[in-house]
DNA sequence: AATGAATGAGGATTCATTCAT
DNA sequence: TATGAATGAATCCTCATTCAT
């Protein structure tokens, strides 16, 4: 969708493009993201941003896939066939926190998709993502009621949805001063969390949604 | 906040305007919302919205305090003290859901609150929102872990956040798109989900997450 | 089509808006016209000029309509339902150099009309302009024939196309520096056409175009 | 006055750069037409036109000279000397219909040149080509007249201008909706104008105002 | 208190022209 | 010589806010 001038540049000035418009979508939202103050964040003309693409819905529909491509492969890029639904979702809890912290913008550009004014342009390319995780977790339950190492009664789909929610919940915790506030309101956590903070109610979160999912013998 | 103006018009008028000022910033988030536009939904001239309120911002701030405080009352207003967690539970998933049936407008802001752009203006208030539902959770999983209808090993305070986490996206999914999409995606919802289906999902989840709390005995 | 607003402000401010954005098409075409430097010339501030219109295209036909009308009603307003085609010619002539005088930009903008690139917007408009002179022309013609004043074996159509021909030229010299110099160029004028130069040739033309109406005898 | 470097070119890519740049200027007009569509469509690069022409209008003008030129050697190249005024006449409207057919966008340069914008450009250059059909008409009305086959009492010049004005019109409505319609309206014709109704009212006007200038027998 | 016309800073986008390769 | 990426002034239009009536 981006012009092919886009691909005659440099990669580390189209890099640099992506990265800054990212940064600037999240941190503003799409309708208060000026584009004269992003050419002049990514050091370049306002005219040059519209070398690259149509207009500031292409730009952001295209720093948005961009986004959805680095999660997924961050998240699930490197996963064992070999693992259980207790590897997985230490595995997902895991590089979603890692992904969250060396990419905030794209958590945040997740966080704004499921918000108002540019669903349409961007939702379906995101639930495409949201497929991945949903396809792996409940695989992987399955395999583990198989197995006998999951409750036998739980409802594969709509455990997998629960889990996935407090990893977004804790993703957008990690990026967002409302839900990060939310997150220490219930967790007791009174000042700004720490990276060790975050690693410990991670692994907290992971244990405790995996104890739900044991049989109860 | 507002002006005193306010207090001086009908309540019929006052109502219609807060109601078509959330109504608004729901459809098209903060930034995107025209004053212009806005009076005329409401039925009074540009003018007159600045006779009542100082600014955008102000307007935008109070819509979300009424929404908070319509949605307190609305979930929490009339629980029964001798309730334990299982009640309360199904109390809040219920009338959380008939709340944004009727206001659907204040999940959007609410949602929107957790997303970039305008976080600073409201996020303290709404986080005071949260705060009653998270005591209320965290003080019933203790009285049920002392009545013993509670897992004892569980840690309360991660328990009721991550009950909550599923109750913000079940709601979420009634109101944006792309959460609903998300949520059909993991519970193989192949069309647009029903009042019916919502009640069955809604259902089932509390069922799910009450049977994660109970004593394995 | 102007929005209503354009009908709340004072007669006085609206008349030197349409004269002002006549003026600057006339001078410089529909593209070349700048509504900045139009509102400045108006004497008011940018954004009001869409306070009336709701974008430069709308204005543009507002003021070709109005055009329009103005030469309408300035050329055949007060034609006597007695005269002949010899008195009608007469007529159209002398207040169509008349209007031209009056109002040049009109006729800038009628050329332009005939010119590229904003035909699409103005030309259904002008055609029923041309509509009313040929249908006079041609019914007097006729009744020309019929009263024995004029020649029979005239085409009537193509000789009131022919005289309107002549019209047109005529009119566009007063107004387009080319074609005054294409005029001058036939009619040996040596130096910039005076008023006086203009009747001059208003009245030969006429009499040479009468003459050529009338019957061999 | 374009840059030596056009004359480098093969001669194929300097009749195409001409050719299209004449089409583009007449769809669109001067201000309308964008250097970078116009240098795709001539299949070169936006910077190779700099390379041959220092600005958009040197490149204009060029092109206009270059109209005008082909103008004049199409509609009086192979003119007779032995020819009357009725021949010429003749010649005249069927050449010149010839040439808007094979170069409409010459006659669309030529009335935007009659138009607003960049008249200052192209006058003076197109004023030369109309004095060569002054200079003939005249010469051979004058000449009509002491062979005694045109009106001894006919204004030549103002006949040789009267004649010329119908032939710009019969070529303008070749080229210019606007002008069609216009002819269309006087001469009664319902649809657009075919090949043979342009031809048939190419011969009744050439035989009319041949008519005009017989002597009344 | 209500109105809506007026304002002008700001924002998205265009485009003639330049210049490094 | 040819190319096309880069530039930034220019342009259309928006919109929160003001203020005279």
């Amino acid at each position: 969708m981006p012009k092919d001038t886009l691909n005659n540049i440099p990669q580390e000035k189209r890099e640099r493009i992506l990265r800054e418009a990212a940064l600037a979508f999240a941190e503003r939202g799409y309708a208060a993201t000026d584009m004269a103050a992003l050419a002049r964040r990514c050091g370049i003309a306002k005219g040059s941003i519209y070398n690259y693409f149509e207009s500031k819905e292409e730009l952001y529909v295209y720093v948005c896939r961009d986004g959805m491509e680095k999660s997924r492969s961050a998240v699930w890029g490197d996963t064992d066939e070999g693992w259980n639904i207790y590897q997985d979702i230490d595995h997902m809890f895991r590089s979603g926190v890692e992904f969250a912290r060396a990419h905030p913008e794209f958590i945040s550009i997740y966080l704004n998709a499921g918000s108002t004014g540019v669903q349409h342009l961007t939702q379906d390319l995101i639930v495409e993502l949201e497929k991945r995780t949903a396809d792996q977790l409940k695989l992987r339950l399955r395999q583990g009621i198989n197995d006998g190492v999951v409750r036998k009664d739980l409802d594969v789909n709509l455990t997998a949805w629960i889990i996935n929610n407090s990893y977004v919940m804790l993703l957008a915790a990690l990026v967002s001063r409302h839900f990060e506030l939310r997150m220490r309101e219930y967790l007791d956590i009174p000042n700004a969390m720490s990276a060790e903070d975050v690693s410990v109610q991670r692994e907290r979160t992971i244990q405790l949604l995996q104890s739900f999912l044991r049989p109860k013998s």
